[in-house]
Parts: C-alpha cells; sequence; structure tokens
DNA sequence: GATTTTACGTA
DNA sequence: CGTACGTAAAATCT
C-alpha cells in the first residue's frame, strides 16, 4: 500500500497539489510544512484563501532520495512514469473524484503532467485547463512554492494565479464568453471589413501580422475591433499564394488607408510598423497603443509576452500552443485588445500614463534608426581586419612555440589544461556571490591578469593578446548590405528572436526595467554585429558617414554623478557642477574633474596638489560607493590590499556622509513600500527580496533618469529638428550633418537646445552639461567647442 | 541539432 | 558581493 496523504476538509472546493515530500514533510507526514510550506502559507494568505480551507495534496506522498523526482521516472524527459509513480497517479485520481474539488491547483512541473499531460509550466500557467486524468476536472497551474523560494520575484505572479483560482473555485465549470471571429481569405471581406472599421467603429483597433515563412513577407494579417471580435485573413497558404497581384493591391491599399486613419493597438508592434515600412511602404499614422510598451511601465520586473499578458489580465483558454492553428492569429488580436483595455486602466491607476507617452514617442526614432543603418568603411574594414588576423597569427604562433602544443586558446577546458594542469600554475576561480557556491575554476582575463602578475610568465600576456584580437576580429567580420549595418533598438529592453521556422517572439529570459534602450541585431535587416552598444573602440574606425558629411557626437557630461550629487544633496558638489556648468572641456577638465574633486577630499589638499595616483583612488572609491561596491572591488581595482580599501572607503564616507544616508534611504523605501521613482516620475517596483535588489535600486533613479532624459531629447530632436541621427549609445548622440564648421556648429547648438532638460530634485532645477566631439570616423573623434552665438554669427558674417 | 555555459564588449 | 545589456564560441545535452 502506498501513503496516502491528503490534508483538509473533505468538501473543500480548491484543492492544491505538490511534487513530493522534502525532508521535514517525510518527517511530520505532511505535505507543505517545510520552507516551502511557509511560503506556500504566505502565497496563499497574500491570495485572501485559508489554508485550513483548503485540500493540500503530493503526486508522490514520500521522500525521494536526494530529493530528485527523476527516479520516479524511466526517461531523463520526466514523461514516462516507473511503476510506482503510475499508481500515485492513479492514486491521485481517485482522490480528486472522491473529494471533487471545484478547481485543482498544479503546483509545479509534476503536478501538471500528472493531471493534464502538459510539460511545460512556464507556457500553460496561469491558463484553466481541462484535467485528462479526471474527465471534466478544472486545473490550474501555477509555480511550485520552492521555485518561488529561488525566483522570489514570481511569488506576484503565483499570488495572481492563486486569486484566479479563489474565483474559479465558486464554480466547477471552465466558462469562456465565445468570441466571434472571421477566418477569412477572400479579400473582398477583408476589404470592407477594412473599410467598416475606417469609417464605422469608434474604438481603436488591434492590429498584428504574422509572418513565419521565410524572408518577411506577410503570411496572416489580424485585426480586432473589441475582445470579442476580430477577422485573421489569410495572404500567404504556407509557399503558395492565395491571391492575384490585383487582389493583393487592394488589400494593401485597404489596410493603408486604415492605417492612416485609425487608431491602432499592437502588442510589440515596433517589429510589424517596421516590416510594414520596409517591405509594404505603409506607415501606421497613429500608433496608439503598445500592450508591450504599457506592461514595461506598468510592471517592469516581469515578462511581457502576450501568453504572459494575457493569462495575467484575462481570463481566456491557452492558445500559444500551436503557432500552425488557424484560430492562433485571431486570439493574438482578441487577446490583444483584452489586454489593452487592462493596461490602459492600469497606466492611470500607476499614474504612469506620461510614462507610457514617452515611451510610445519612441517607437518611430527606433524604427527610423534600424532601417536607415550605419554606413561602413569597406576599405578600412579590410585593413583592420588583415592587421587584427596578422597580429593573431603572431600571437599564436608566440604561445604555441612555449607551449610546444596547439591548442583552441579560445576553449576555456583546453587553457585550464594547459595552465593548471601541464603549467602547474596555481588554480583561479570565479568570484562567487555567496560562500555556498561551489567554487568553479576559470581562465577569463581577470584570471590570466593576475596570474600574469604574481608568476610573471610571459606566455599570459601572449594568451591575453590572443583573446583581444579574436575577439575584437569577430566585431570586424561582419556582412554588410549597401556597405551598411543595421540594428534593432528595443525601448523596452526586451528583444524579440527568430525562433526554429522563423517565428518571431519576445524573448522571456531578459526584461529591462530601466528606461534604457537596449541594441540587437536586426530581423529585419540582420547586417553587421547585431547590437552596436558594445563595438569596442578599435572597431568603431570602421564606421563612417557619406561623402561631404561628418558626424557629431553629443554626450552628457558625468550624467550619472550629478543626478546622485542633487539627489544625496552634496553641496560641494553641486557647487562645482554649477560652476563647470557650460564650461569649456579645457577648463572643466582642470578646475571642475570630479575625481580630482573626490581625492582632494579624502586626501585633505588642494585641488591642484591631487596626483594622478590620489585621482585614480578618488575615482575608483566613488565609482564603488555609487553602485553598492565594496572594500574588495577597490582592493582589486586599485591592486591595494583589503584594510588599505577599507580605509579609503571609510574616508570618502567620512566626508560624504550623505552617500550612505541615501543608500540607506533607498533601502528602507524598497523595503516598505517597494517602490521607487525617477526624476521623471518612471516609478519601478521591485518584487525580489530585499538582499538581492538592493544593490540594483541603488543604481536605479540615476540610471534611469539618464536613461529617459537622453530618450526624449532624442525624441524631441527626431520631432522637431532637421537632424540626422545615426546611432544611440545610452547618454550620447550621434548625428550626422554636412561637413562644414557652420553646419557642425549649427548642429551642435540645435542638440544642445535639444538636449538640455531641467531636472528637479525637490524645489532645485538643474541641468545635466553637453559636449561634443566631431569626426569622420565613429572611432576617431574630436573634442570640438560649442562657439557662443556671437562667434558663430561672427564668422557666419565674414564668410 | 538544440540548449546551456563561459567569456567579453559597451555605458 | 557593480549593474545593465547582447553575442560568439565552446561545452554539453539529446
Amino acid at each position: 500500500m502506498l501513503p496516502n496523504i491528503l490534508e483538509g476538509p473533505q468538501d473543500a472546493r480548491i484543492m492544491l497539489v505538490g511534487e513530493a515530500f522534502g525532508k521535514e514533510e517525510e518527517y511530520a507526514q505532511k505535505p507543505f510544512v517545510g520552507t516551502a510550506g511557509k511560503t506556500l502559507s504566505k502565497l496563499l494568505a497574500a491570495a485572501g484563501i485559508s489554508r485550513s480551507s483548503i485540500l493540500i495534496t503530493n503526486v508522490v506522498s514520500e521522500k525521494p532520495p536526494k530529493n530528485d523526482i527523476g527516479i520516479f521516472f524511466k526517461d531523463s524527459k520526466h514523461v514516462v512514469p516507473t511503476e510506482k509513480l503510475s499508481l500515485y497517479v492513479k492514486q491521485l485520481k481517485e482522490n480528486i473524484e472522491r473529494t471533487r474539488p471545484n478547481i485543482v491547483v498544479a503546483l509545479g512541473r509534476t503536478a501538471l503532467w500528472a493531471l493534464t499531460g502538459e510539460t511545460n509550466i512556464t507556457n500553460v500557467r496561469g491558463y484553466l485547463l481541462e484535467s485528462t486524468l479526471v474527465r471534466g476536472q478544472k486545473v490550474l497551474p501555477t509555480f511550485h512554492p520552492q521555485y518561488v523560494n529561488y525566483n522570489w520575484k514570481d511569488h506576484a505572479v503565483v499570488v495572481m494565479d492563486f486569486k484566479k483560482a479563489l474565483r474559479e473555485s465558486s464554480s466547477p465549470k471552465i466558462h469562456y464568453p465565445r468570441p466571434s471571429v472571421l477566418l477569412e481569405s477572400r479579400p473582398g471581406v477583408f476589404v470592407d471589413y477594412c473599410k467598416y472599421l475606417q469609417h464605422e467603429h469608434k474604438e481603436p483597433a488591434v492590429l498584428d501580422l504574422e509572418t513565419f515563412t521565410n524572408g518577411m513577407h506577410v503570411d496572416v494579417i489580424g485585426l480586432a475591433e473589441s475582445e470579442s471580435k476580430c477577422i485573421s485573413f489569410k495572404v500567404l497558404e504556407g509557399e503558395r499564394v492565395l491571391h492575384s497581384p490585383q487582389e493583393e493591391v487592394r488589400v494593401w491599399t485597404a489596410l493603408e488607408q486604415l492605417l492612416q486613419a485609425k487608431p491602432i493597438v499592437m502588442q510589440n508592434g515596433k517589429f510589424d510598423v517596421g516590416i510594414l515600412l520596409h517591405h509594404n511602404g505603409i506607415l501606421v499614422h497613429n500608433y496608439h497603443f503598445d500592450t508591450h510598451v504599457a506592461a514595461h511601465v506598468c510592471f517592469p520586473e516581469l515578462p511581457r509576452s502576450l501568453g504572459f499578458l494575457s493569462s495575467i489580465c484575462l481570463n481566456v483558454p491557452y492558445w500559444k500552443g500551436d503557432h500552425k492553428d488557424p484560430m492562433y492569429n485571431a486570439f493574438d488580436v482578441l487577446n490583444t485588445y483584452g489586454v489593452y483595455k487592462f493596461l490602459d486602466k492600469c497606466l492611470d491607476d500607476m499614474q504612469q500614463r506620461h510614462v507610457f507617452q514617452y515611451e510610445m514617442a519612441q517607437i518611430y526614432p527606433a524604427v527610423y534608426l534600424e532601417l536607415n543603418g550605419l554606413l561602413v568603411d569597406q576599405d578600412k574594414r579590410s585593413e583592420l581586419l588583415a592587421t587584427v588576423e596578422t597580429k593573431i597569427t603572431d600571437a599564436e604562433e608566440t604561445v604555441y612555440n612555449t607551449l610546444g602544443k596547439r591548442i583552441n586558446l579560445n576553449s576555456p577546458l583546453q587553457l585550464q589544461g594547459v595552465l593548471y594542469v601541464d603549467l602547474k600554475l596555481p588554480t583561479q576561480y570565479k568570484r562567487r556571490k555567496s560562500v555556498e557556491e561551489v567554487r568553479k575554476v576559470t581562465t577569463d582575463a581577470e584570471a590570466l591578469n593576475s596570474l600574469l602578475r604574481t608568476t610573471k610568465n610571459p606566455v599570459l600576456h601572449s594568451i591575453l593578446e590572443y583573446k583581444k584580437l579574436t575577439k575584437l576580429k569577430s566585431f570586424l567580420n561582419i556582412e554588410t548590405r549597401e556597405n551598411r549595418v543595421h540594428t534593432c533598438y528595443n525601448i523596452t529592453g526586451a528583444t524579440s528572436i527568430r525562433k526554429k521556422k522563423g517565428l518571431v517572439v519576445d524573448d522571456e529570459e531578459s526584461y529591462s526595467a530601466f528606461g534604457r534602450w537596449s541594441s540587437s541585431a536586426s530581423i529585419i535587416l540582420p547586417y553587421g554585429s547585431g547590437n552596436l552598444q558594445n563595438i569596442p573602440e578599435e572597431a568603431r574606425t570602421i564606421y563612417t558617414v557619406p561623402e561631404g558629411f561628418t558626424i557629431v557626437q553629443a554626450d552628457y557630461i558625468q550624467a550619472e554623478a550629478v543626478v546622485v550629487a542633487y539627489i544625496i544633496g552634496d553641496v560641494r558638489l553641486i557647487q562645482m557642477f554649477r560652476e563647470s556648468y557650460g564650461c569649456s572641456a579645457a577648463v572643466r577638465k582642470h578646475k571642475y574633474d570630479v575625481h580630482t574633486f573626490t581625492a582632494s577630499i579624502m586626501f585633505h589638499v588642494s585641488m591642484d596638489e591631487v596626483t594622478p595616483f590620489m585621482r585614480k583612488v578618488g575615482k575608483t572609491v566613488r565609482h564603488a560607493l555609487n553602485y553598492g561596491g565594496g572594500a574588495g572591488v577597490i582592493a582589486r581595482r586599485l591592486g591595494c590590499s583589503l584594510p588599505e580599501a577599507k580605509s579609503y572607503l571609510a574616508t570618502l564616507l567620512a566626508s560624504c556622509p550623505q552617500l550612505l544616508r541615501w543608500h540607506k534611504q533607498i533601502a528602507s523605501q524598497v523595503q516598505s513600500t517597494r517602490v521607487l521613482t525617477n526624476l521623471f516620475g518612471r516609478k519601478h517596483k521591485y518584487l525580489g527580496r530585499l538582499t538581492d535588489i538592493v544593490r540594483s535600486a541603488i543604481s536605479f533613479i540615476p540610471q534611469s533618469t539618464v536613461a529617459d532624459l537622453m530618450n526624449i531629447s532624442l525624441c524631441s530632436i527626431f520631432e522637431n529638428t532637421d537632424l540626422e541621427v545615426i546611432l544611440q549609445l545610452h547618454d550620447a548622440v550621434y548625428v550626422q550633418c554636412l561637413d562644414t564648421p557652420d553646419e557642425v556648429q549649427r548642429t551642435m547648438h540645435i542638440l544642445k537646445q535639444h538636449m538640455t532638460r531641467p531636472l528637479r530634485v525637490g524645489k532645485e532645477e538643474f541641468f545635466i552639461d553637453v559636449d561634443f566631439k566631431v569626426g569622420k570616423y565613429w572611432g576617431d573623434m574630436a573634442p570640438i567647442e560649442l562657439e557662443s552665438r556671437g562667434e558663430h554669427e561672427q564668422r557666419q558674417e565674414l564668410q
């Protein structure tokens, strides 16, 4: 007989099913009494469910050896159960049939598998399913409490799922309103529907294009007028063309007219906008609302795919399983409509409407930059590539001659063998986040540099050289189109990735929150090294502008440091930034350098007496402090002892007590309200554990303020000027202009005008200064001073 | 062939 | 206890 442990009242409406016993459960012979049990109780309480009112059980009422559920499966994918597990599943079935709860919540993958046969919890989490184990039984999958312990920010998602379970527990039925869907391949019907939307329908419409065949042809066009009514129009059937050229023209014309007149809603529509513009020459005139952008503003720490958002905002069936399903696109547009209505309200509730508006305004500039690309000087490129390749060969030969054998120097494993086994150098380990983590052997640059310092073995130098050069080479070995590279700017930080079968989906792994743009490979024009925000200095020399033009770079000076100075009210620093505002670069460097200033207060000397060493100490210590770093970092950077680093740290903290006070204030604010607000009113709700997020929280306000400042300025430049922007680099913007002194000065004046925006801390208003560089090549820019209006005009008169 | 890990470039 | 991001190549899994 198997143990059968089911806790709670037999007539309960909700049943929770976990995986198996842990140590504590085994001892107590009760489900969920250990750490996962404590978490479960918290999550239930947060959702308003009383633990004593529900049934709680596990698929397996015993503790697997080493807590590895795998031993109950015959295969590594965990789909073929052993005989024992089959008996347990049968027992679960009988338990459900006997108690007949209105809803069963599957906690984690194993319970989900046992109840429904589904294996991917991330996909179906939050969606009501029908059990395959007990016919007609309503199941809601969510994450296991133990998973929540490791991924604390996901607790918010589980609480929402529990709330859904509570709502659904009043009835055993799965009830969805039936949508009205036109599945069409007749051009006439589509054209009529477009006309109806354009002339009669009053609300915004949702648009979604499916582009799953190769190339960038649109396969399906979806349009929704509400969360319950839509059309899904087939343009292509696989490789087969469905309509005559004349019919296609009618279709695209009708769509174009609709997109000229109607407010349009999309989910991550930046991609669709780019495709329509690039391949069909169609501009979406009134891009009214993007659900992906709204989700980024409202829930910066959560995923933003339509599947996830629908599971949180809506009560709809799961539809993301099969992309080939004819209803797939229809559900996409219908649910985008539902999510739109939900998030539209959230923006007001959370007072984030203005943040949403300035993020929406960034979409067109980002699309423009992506489609426009950046010019490559092919001669420079091949020249540099050849030089780098020669150097690589040299470094390689040096290493091989010393070692007496040939290995792949970019292989961490092979390098470990040579350095730590053959040469018997002291093994280097990766730095760990905590002492509990297992030490990992490494051969990264930091380890090699440290070995070079201690052993002075010159082969290490050559290995470092080789690694550096091959990395550089990867930035030069690039494909271009009409001598241009293209990058996709992601204003919400999440990249779209092209998966197998050509499907474009949101990358669920990464979701930024700070308002900075990220840059990744363009799916529309996949040329160049993808990310344009991490091109090394040397490789930038291959990027240029057309004949007769030049590049003007404008960047914010010490932007984050200025923001921090005002926030913490560091009177001396503020005074210095005030005085240096508008000064020439030479004066600024001489009289108003932040790091020299820091060193002068640390070492109690005047600014003139600061030595280069003192400045380096000042710079390192301030840097570490601004980002919540400690003495260990400082010691490593400066190559000094830990006690020395500690005393440096203490010195700066003593002379600038506001800094530490601010750190503490941030920590307590995150603890009490979990919400931080930057100087533009952008809010960030922190969901993770306090200890994990405190450093990120410290950098949020300065970093996101500068990001918003830059992007608002960039939009202003796009909307109000004739300047041609070519690049965005977090706190710098690059434009191309005619290569004449007047045009360069005019460009600089306009940039300065649009980049100079007041920031406010309390009642105090301040500005962040801008400085300029100019040059023909991105990697070869020289500082240039903004001439006063007087000088500028004088010169114009002379000409 | 697909997925995960290691390493490394930028602000 | 730097943070944030994206990509290439190697290592590992299936």
